[in-house]
DNA sequence: ACATCATGCTACAATATTTGTAGCACAGTT
DNA sequence: AACTGTGCTACAAATATTGTAGCATGATGT
């Protein structure tokens, strides 16, 4: 899978928007769950490993590789973190932790 | 693949935190996108299709399964459209737009 | 009544992605 | 020299996605 640089074609979009190059990233399975993981600070590939629970090495290699292109995150001596636009866009997804929360409260009693 | 019910497994959860749900959710290919692309309007199966370009009936099919279920969006007489939930989210992803063309200017100013 | 059209959607084989396990290569300790 | 922990690769099995074809239904026209 090419990583989905914005202004090239990516998956579902010719035009190479970068909301499609990013949606076409964040889309990738387990691409969020990084960022979301590494939000709560750095973390060595082993450590990130068990962050996300049941990724594989090969995926998490491959999605670092993709993050690192996409300049999301960065490996310095602490290990993976955020990068500053890692940071920003962390900042934009982060509400989704309370969301989904009613969410899951709402979807609860729908099914009362 | 099952659906990523808040409150049981997900992919890369055991715990079954909300959160984890919509993560494993938002990170299988389209989702995101079907919901960006309803944003615009309720739209119709075969519209729906066009929108998003290069989706496959099958996945559609499936994705528009999962979305109702979750209660992200909702099939009225004029086509699908997002639910009060749905826009809920939308609201919260939207700034991606306008944060993506930054970071795409960022990217290209790097690159040269 | 009958053909025509557009709709939502399914079937299914081909292709691409993801997982899971094992383990290599390297660096720092003991 | 063995023992740790690290980042990461290999590779086959399992799973997800695509692409094309087309079915079934309902509305519209003749």
């Amino acid at each position: 899978m090419t990583i989905p640089l914005p202004g090239s074609q990516v998956r579902g979009s010719k035009t190479g928007k970068p909301i499609m190059a990013l949606l076409d990233l964040l889309g990738r399975t387990w691409a969020l769950g990084i960022i979301w993981n590494l939000h709560s600070g750095p973390a060595t590939f082993r450590e990130l490993q068990q962050r996300c629970e049941k990724i594989s090495p090969t995926l998490l290699n491959t999605r670092l590789k993709e993050l690192k292109t996409l300049q999301l995150i960065e490996m310095k001596e602490a290990g993976y973190q955020l990068s500053h636009q890692g940071v920003d866009l962390f900042k934009i997804v982060s509400p989704l932790g309370h969301w989904s929360s009613q969410w899951a409260q709402a979807l609860k009693e729908e099914s009362e």
